[in-house]
DNA sequence: ATAAAAGTTTAGGTTTGCCTAAATATAATT
DNA sequence: AATTATATTTAGGCAAACCTAAACTTTTAT
């Protein structure tokens, strides 16, 4: 298996890289990882070796597909982590990065297998990035700002675009959060607010600042 | 904070010693923890060093106050760990010691507070052995095995000392499990086997090879 | 009491993952 | 095009955690 540092620099490559799009060059990942340029050279030529990395000296990495998998597999535990510390054990959106940053690590297919269904398959983590799917795919669902919904049009809370307490506190005593169930009841033209009911029990009348700032994907 | 080795030997030593009482050997220790006697003594020397251990050249070695403390901790957090796997994620009694294992070393107080909290505040894991509390004590409930018990007594089953699936197997078949009430209603004398009154409901007769696996508290 | 056996430590080495300083390659300026 | 600046790699080292082989202690047996 690889190491808790191969790891961490394989996560570091493919976000760097977009997703393995574009090559990444070594100070970027030193930055990324608080170590120094010449710690990465040297981790790059182990990572090659491995196949895991194409790497050409002076011009960057990218991720093999081998890599690519890895990678995938790691954010995968990463944020499913992340909603369970958020949904189970009350962290909040700020709290759970350096605990996932940990977890992530460790090794069980099992593990990952069960708590993904003990959390219900989810398909976004507290901060709205897509969960990779078993098979390693990155299922990107297209977000739509609440604003945009019509009258009967459903869905599921994914990301929200202001982190200031006072909105979060806000949301919290609406009963909104990441993975909440929205279905829009009812438009009030006069100044764009919707009425719209939260996991099919309560129903709440927001405002159109807050609707643009809250994101769904389809149920 | 301590490394992962680290931990891993406290917690050897700790178990060794049976809760810090007798020293423990250095040959003891490398079999216990699968490396190699010479690896033990390098590791002892660091842990002296940093005042873990009390370790006296050629004869043995023991937990300081401090190393008893940090062992307890390392201890509650895979028994915590241990039952989330087995109530949250289905998992059975010998899938979960591998898993617990590596998720003992996470490093967060929040975490391991949030978690008991929402484990409901456990105090036996799913092999029987005791969680020591947030503070660090040991509560010690009084365990007699099952053999042990006179006619008309009682005890709750907390531990069972063979993990091997067949055993765990025909316990399951009986109806016994971590947690039932159990009562010695007659004595065989001619082979030292009981009958045993499950939960009030059946009753069985136990062979004194199985009833010496078995261990209770007081209800 | 002495010798053999068993247990333990030390010496010297390896791998991993990091570091600093120096060398080298690429990119930007003039 | 040549020079300077920036990015990257290489060289040489260090600490952690392991190893084998050799040396040394303690225990056991003769
Ligand atoms: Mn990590
Ligand atoms: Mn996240
Ligand atoms: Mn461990
Ligand atoms: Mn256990």
């Amino acid at each position: 298996m690889h190491s808790t540092a191969e790891e961490n620099y394989i996560k570091a490559i493919y976000k760097l890289s977009g997703g393995g799009a574009k090559a990444v060059s070594t100070t970027g990942l030193s930055e990324s990882l608080e170590t120094k340029p010449a710690s990465v050279s040297d981790m790059l030529r182990k990572l090659s070796a491995k196949d895991l990395v194409h790497y050409v000296k002076y011009h960057g990495v990218q991720l093999t597909e081998e890599g690519r998998r890895v990678a995938l597999k790691i954010i995968r535990k990463h944020r499913l982590w992340e909603v369970f510390l958020v949904q189970k054990l009350h962290f909040t959106w700020d709290e759970v990065h350096e605990v996932a940053e940990q977890m992530e690590h460790v090794k069980s297919e099992l593990l990952i297998q069960r708590l993904d269904e003990f959390l219900g398959h989810p398909r976004v983590d507290p901060h709205g990035d897509p969960i990779p799917t078993e098979a390693g795919e990155l299922r990107q669902e297209e977000q739509r700002v609440l604003s945009s919904l019509a009258v009967e049009q459903k869905g599921v809370v994914c990301r929200v675009k202001d982190s200031q307490p006072a909105f979060l506190q806000y949301l919290n005593k609406m009963g909104i959060q990441i993975g909440s169930q929205l279905q829009v009841v009812d438009k009030i033209p006069y100044d764009n607010s919707l009425e719209i009911s939260i996991d099919k029990t309560k129903s709440v009348i927001l405002s159109s600042d807050v609707l643009d700032k809250i994101f769904v994907i389809n149920p």
